[in-house]
DNA sequence: AACGCGATCTTTCCATCGTCAAGACCTTGC
DNA sequence: GCAAGGTCTTGACGATGGAAAGATCGCGTT
């Protein structure tokens, strides 16, 4: 029993090849349009083919913001190592968001996912791990929530320019130099 | 021609009753889940009702956003009038947020609305205004884009504050002061 | 070497959805 | 009154997500 985890029979990878065909439909047609039978027909399989690997359409969006969290987590950590730097850090949130805008689209939306997946809970635990560095450790800031209030406000503050920036209500002229944008936004905050 | 703009004939005011409807739905369902089908029978009328007043769901969606926008401009109007404090008014937003949590669902996702509906572009204008009040004005900050830098901070902190806390990425404890904790979050910023 | 089991995928079916077209009803203006 | 047009209903269609049942295939066992 158990011959292939995560592996291949009739197809080659159909688990990998459903991800990547949801990430490429979601980055033309947006998740709320978001068709099963589309990413199946994407993935030359039949349509009920993604409900034995992911159960239902949240499930393969469970698996798809999973992996987002991952590379979210690295994209993260690979700015802070590099710059250390935390406005870096806030950049590379919103590059992330702006690169990889399909995963971005899900991530952040529990009413998509089934918030109870392991896989989904130690990714998305990763990527909020990498967003306190910096911010934690020293400082005071009350910890009655989780949180410091330092790192709430950066958190916020990159959340919500790159939500408000994706969705298109900012001025078109910001897309010229998002980053350059936030990079001035970033420092009207006290560290 | 044109006998009862806005009236009524055999409902009553049918368009309003649909928009409430509307409302309540996604308080219940959220937008994602919204149908059309279950709008139309919580009003008390056919499936087929709602797209003679506003075109497709997109078109309901878009008089509920409108309705939302000018709510939300009136609530930060009051904030800024009554306190004088631009703290307030961002403390305002994130309270809209939460206490009509339908509309804010609906209000900044133009991929649900035609964004070239006229009402819409009125309110959204009117509620953006408000939004610049206290950080515009004086200061430097480059208009290269249509904002300060200085506002665009504090829209995006509260923006992503509301997402995060309304979406539940925040820790649960935040549930039970999100006012306070925002407020701190906020004086974050430099004005 | 043959069997059987389980994993993989397909086919078929169903309820629901948004939208369209056609018709029925009702109010208003003439 | 009567035509006209706004209001709403009915019925239908294609698309969707999901459930159920069957077909196909590879592996371990004997």
């Amino acid at each position: 029993m158990v011959h292939c985890v995560n592996a291949s029979y009739h197809h080659g990878d159909l688990r990998r090849a459903l991800i990547e065909a949801a990430v490429a439909a979601v980055g033309e047609v947006g998740v709320g349009s978001l068709s099963l039978r589309a990413v199946a027909k994407r993935a030359g399989v039949s349509h009920a083919a993604p409900a034995h690997h992911f159960g239902d359409k949240a499930g393969l969006l469970t698996a798809v913001a999973a992996e987002g969290h991952d590379r979210f987590a690295d994209a993260l950590e690979r700015a802070w190592q590099t710059t250390g730097d935390f406005v870096e850090v806030g950049v590379a949130y919103v590059r992330f968001a702006i690169d990889h805008r399909p995963y971005f689209e899900i991530m952040f939306r529990p009413e998509l996912l089934h918030t109870d997946d392991p896989e989904l809970d130690r990714a998305s635990r990763r990527s909020r791990e990498m967003l306190h560095r910096g911010t934690d450790g020293p400082g005071p800031g009350e910890a009655a929530n989780g949180y410091s209030t330092a790192a709430l406000a950066a958190w916020s503050v990159v959340h919500g320019f790159a939500e408000l920036l994706l969705a298109g209500n900012f001025d078109p002229a910001i897309d010229d130099d998002p980053e350059g944008v936030l990079r001035e936004v970033v420092r009207q905050l006290r560290f």
